[in-house]
DNA sequence: TTACATGCAAAGGGTTTGCATAACT
DNA sequence: AGTTATGCAAACCCTTTGCATGTAA
């Protein structure tokens, strides 16, 4: 079986089209990035397309199961390859974007089915927390004080 | 040390008012609820308050941690009592929206503070993945259609 | 009499929809 | 011809902002 983009499309009925494979390209170059991101990225090649197009193409690149969209807190979602799954570790003190590799939720995700008889799905929604950096800042701020109350 | 809502407010140099209580009697009613649900509810008691101000407490209270916002995917986050800690589970099938002890994410917590140096928050993100319901109704459906085929 | 709080209207980001046009088959 | 795809504009939901008015210390 064929399963090229072009094919899988034919096969529904749908049609191949330079804008279809643009924003596809515009995903797998930019890792996760948002509607609006892949929008600009496609309009360096083809300055005419609309973001209206963008959104349908990627609802259709979703269906297709190509790509998936992950929410990272507030405001737009990021949209990915399917074939890079990961988890998403979101800083929500900076905003950085981490991925950690999957199989860390793995016995999550064992639990949730056991007793709560829910099927968890690893890379929709991103993990939310502070990250290394801001950890450190953190820790060297607390100590900074320490001295200080110290000293007075 | 008093920590009541009022003199909280009042040691911050800020006012108690209807509205804010409204608001805050409103979140510990409803349980998780967005911003508009929580409007709707306190307009039932006082009509003339603005969303602006449900927003604006919203926050406010945020900050004063007693309340928390939880992105549970599309749409507008929900807000819950900071004491009431739990994960949230979303269906995105159905959209059905449980929740589960949040020792159940203990071992991950771990693993990611050793691992990747990230300090999870429990449950500021909810989990996403399939729930019992629509996990029975697709096997029920798989097995329909596997009868069906052995008919043709 | 000064600071804080509210309501209202408008603007802002992100997304969807309706419709006419264009491009395939 | 008939269907599918696109671009454009408008509408939509959710949230924030500016400003005038109101209210409490």
């Amino acid at each position: 079986m064929d399963t090229s983009l072009k094919s899988t499309l034919h096969r529904r009925g749908l049609r191949m089209t330079p804008q279809r494979q643009l924003v596809l390209d515009a995903v797998r170059e930019l890792g996760h990035a948002t509607p609006e991101q892949i929008c600009t990225q496609v309009q360096r090649a083809a300055p005419a397309v609309n973001i209206t197009t963008v959104y349908r193409t990627l609802d259709l690149l979703e269906e297709l199961r190509l790509v998936r969209h992950t929410h990272l807190g507030h405001g737009a979602p990021t949209y990915s390859e399917r074939a890079h799954e990961h988890v998403h570790l979101v800083c929500h003190h900076c905003g950085a974007v981490s991925e950690a590799p999957t199989a860390l939720m793995d016995e999550l995700a064992d639990r949730l089915r056991e007793r709560e008889d829910f099927e968890l799905d690893v890379t929709h929604v991103a993990l939310s927390g502070r990250c290394a950096t801001c950890r450190e800042a953190d820790l060297k701020a607390s100590q900074e004080l320490g001295e200080k109350e110290a000293r007075a």
